[in-house]
DNA sequence: CCAGGCAGATTTTTT
DNA sequence: ATCTGCCTGG
């Protein structure tokens, strides 16, 4: 077979430059995992290097499955013994082996998002800080950054000696990674730093990978820290195949310590390196690539680059501004039944959104309008407390030292065991030097403790101590089968017997069933396996692929997607670019690419869109359209602001007296409204009467634009929703 | 020890 | 607006 076809000049270069350093820089759409698929491919089956020298490095699993499968039908070979996965699935596998060589358990457990907070509270409170003044978010933030720096805690603490709280946010530092150390766990981070330690301080096993890779690739190579820099130096440094893509336009990770640098600097870091441009796209239209080369022009900090394709025109961009978030989610809804009367079908759309609450109003009306649709991100499925304490008990199973899962579900469901009874098995623990459950074994000689709670936790050990041995014996899905009922999980929901309760118990099956597509997706059944895959699944990961549906997500998410036709909604300047962003110039750059990776998600068809009025926390904000739609100028398509519910329902009191959106910076908080010919200052608790349903009380009020929702209490008729500028009614007072 | 009620924060993006 | 965490009374 010939990997050459199909390919550009520029593509073919980059497929046929095998040795030496070789940065791709891959403008969006422009073939980029076709050039990596069939560089593979050509490795393998021109040059007979083995599946097994290879390793990819890509930003999800899912691009990971997906990498592997389209090389896989390019070759005859089977590609199973080629490493490919994310930076921290790669180093959960190098870890799992040798981590012992650097003082960890080889079982250790990840600790997510959720467990870290959970631990950094500890600390804070063991040490006795404020916590509004060391917030747990912020305070983990800064500790990222620290790791990623590579800055250990007692330099930390030594060079910021003299400032109070610096110093504190460095002893928290400490005993933050003492804990993880204590417990056996290592949070995202460490999973990348402690593999790079391992790496730096065995030559052994340092050689093994280095003499194994042969080939190195890193996709989405801009968005990559320096940790990870690193640890793409050491891996491919004897051979020097180094291989990465990426866009330094579609850096949006900044916040998280992604450093554009690297891939600013690929050329001086690696000697002999070369270069390859690939700007033919083949994903969008020609006006798509205009929006998006004209967005893109306004950062100053970039390589320049055109990106250009041979389908010329296309459909205009089209642009709407609406009155408020609920009649952009139904201009949205409305658009899509009309283009799939077209010909389109539902899974061509998505819908890309700046903050994942945003999903909110589109959910609603989605369901109002009978469309399917899923949402990658937000409230997610393993985020569910019901997951989360299946799993904490799995890490326990696995890892009894884990204090952070043990005290989360030594009491649920509940068994007498109160807080009081496990701070006194804890200060035992911390006395003996022992974990949580280490002192629980030995119950007895815990003296503070008395009968009733001993009583209490004596059944849990027990138990606990059962089940050990039977994870031994079983399979993942059997296991959690049994975990679920011997803890009485299950009895208790089926107990509450409640509609809430009967989703939890839906998702814990859902939940098993992710074991078993688990099982035999990997043929693995180690518990081990199936936590690490677990706590590593990125939010596209998580989405399972219901064809066809509409997506929904964060432009976060849609990194590396394509789309044939794209909502790209909440353009508002204090939204997108979020307020934050604005008055600092690389932030907002950031802001510009993310726009920039959305707009050039959309093969065929783009929408913007904007809303007048904004509801956040439950109060009015008058906005502006975002600047970037300015800076997108005669690139879209103007229209007149059409507002939906005004063809419903036709209110014409208030076309003229629109409110004016308010100056720079953008979203204020609303004023009081001007007084229209009603007196609009009503307030709850009113008394009201309405022509049909007679004397009635309101009992809330909402702003609607220039009106206000009325929810009133008619005496004999129930709830009912008015508006006030049209309902029949007058207050009385 | 626990349930239920209230006050307060929260929202930028995530492996 | 919704969720979380803290406090109080049983």
């Amino acid at each position: 077979m010939d990997y050459l076809n199909g390919l550009n000049d520029r593509q073919r270069e980059a497929v046929l430059h095998t040795d030496g350093p070789l940065l791709i820089l891959a403008g969006a759409g422009s073939g980029k995992t076709k050039v990596v698929t069939h560089k593979i491919a050509y490795l393998i089956e021109e040059k007979g290097i083995f599946p097994g020298n290879i390793l990819a490095i890509t930003f999800t699993n899912k691009a990971a499955n997906e990498l592997k499968e389209r090389v896989g039908r390019l070759l005859s070979a089977s590609v199973d013994t080629m490493w490919m996965g994310t930076f921290h699935s790669i180093c959960v596998r190098i870890l799992r082996r040798d981590i012992d060589k650097i003082g960890y358990n080889r079982s250790f457990t990840i600790y997510d998002r959720d467990d870290q907070i959970t631990l950094i509270k500890e600390c804070i409170k063991e040490k006795n800080l404020d916590k509004d003044t060391y917030k747990e978010s912020s305070v983990l933030a800064q500790i990222s950054k620290l790791k990623d720096a590579m800055t250990d805690p007692d330099k930390f603490i030594n060079q910021n000696y003299k400032d109070f709280y610096l110093r504190n946010i460095g002893e928290l530092y400490s005993l933050y990674q003492e804990k993880l150390k204590q417990y056996n766990a290592l949070d995202f981070d460490d999973l990348i730093i402690k593999t790079v330690q391992l790496l730096k301080s065995n030559s052994d096993v340092l050689d093994y990978y280095q003499r194994k890779f042969k080939y190195v690739f890193v996709d989405e190579y801009q968005d990559t820290n320096k940790v990870q820099y690193e640890l793409t130096i050491l891996l491919s440094g004897k051979h020097n195949n180094i291989c990465v893509v990426g866009d330094s336009d579609q850096s949006i990770y900044g916040w998280r310590g992604a450093d554009i640098t690297n891939i600013l600097n690929f050329e001086k870091d690696f000697q002999n390196s070369t270069t390859i441009m690939l700007e033919q796209n083949y994903r969008s239209t020609q006006n798509i690539l205009n929006l998006a080369n004209k967005v893109i022009k306004n950062n100053s900090e970039r390589k320049d680059k055109n990106l250009w394709t041979e389908n010329h025109g296309g459909e205009p961009i089209y642009y709407e501004e609406l009155p408020d978030s609920e009649d952009e989610a139904l201009f949205v809804a409305s658009k899509i039944e009309e283009l799939i009367s077209q010909g389109y079908s539902l899974s061509d759309f998505a819908i890309l959104y700046r903050t994942n609450a945003q999903s909110r109003s589109f959910e609603d009306s989605f369901i109002r309008k009978n469309i399917p649709y899923k949402i990658v991100g937000g409230l997610k499925f393993y985020d569910r407390k019901e997951i989360k304490d299946i799993v904490a008990y799995l890490k326990v199973l696995q890892n009894p030292v884990d204090n952070i899962s043990l005290k989360r579900i030594i009491n649920v469901p509940k068994r007498g065991i109160g807080n009081a009874t496990i701070d006194k098995v804890e200060e035992f623990a911390s006395e003996t030097n022992d974990s949580i459950y280490g002192a629980l074994l030995s119950l007895d000689s815990i003296s503070d403790l008395n009968g009733r709670a001993k009583n209490s936790l004596k059944p849990f050990v027990d138990m606990m101590n059962k089940l050990m041995a039977m994870k031994e014996v079983m399979g993942v899905k059997d296991f959690i089968e049994e975990v679920i009922n011997t803890t009485g999980y299950i009895r208790e929901l089926e107990r509450e017997n409640t509609i809430e309760a009967q989703t939890r118990i839906e998702n814990i099956k859902e939940f098993i069933s992710v074991a078993i597509d688990f099982e035999m997706r990997t043929g693995e059944s180690n518990l081990e396996e199936f936590l690490a895959n677990v706590a590593l699944l990125s939010d596209v990961d998580k989405t399972s692929d219901t064809t066809n549906v509409v997506t929904m997500m964060t432009v976060h998410s849609a990194k590396g997607l394509e789309f044939p036709a794209v909502f790209l909604v909440g353009m508002e300047d204090g939204l997108f670019p979020i307020t934050r962003a604005v008055d600092n110039e690389s932030e907002l750059e950031e802001e510009r690419r993310l726009c920039y990776v959305a707009v050039t998600r959309a093969e065929k068809i783009l929408f913007i869109t904007n809303a007048r009025v904004r509801t956040i926390y439950g109060n009015v904000n008058y906005t502006l359209p975002s600047r970037f739609i300015e800076e997108m100028g005669d690139a879209i398509e103007k229209k007149e602001k059409k507002n939906i519910k005004e063809q419903l329902v036709s209110v014409k009191d208030f076309t003229t007296n629109r409110e004016k959106a308010a100056p720079r910076p953008f979203i204020i908080q609303a004023q009081p409204k001007p007084q229209g010919d009603k007196n609009l200052d009503v307030s709850v608790g009113d008394k009201v009467k309405h022509k049909k349903f007679g004397i009635g009380t309101i009992v809330q009020i909402k702003d609607r634009d220039n009106d206000k929702e009325l929810v009133i209490s008619f005496d004999g008729e129930g709830l009912k929703r008015l508006l006030l500028s049209i309902a029949p009614i007058e207050i009385l007072r």
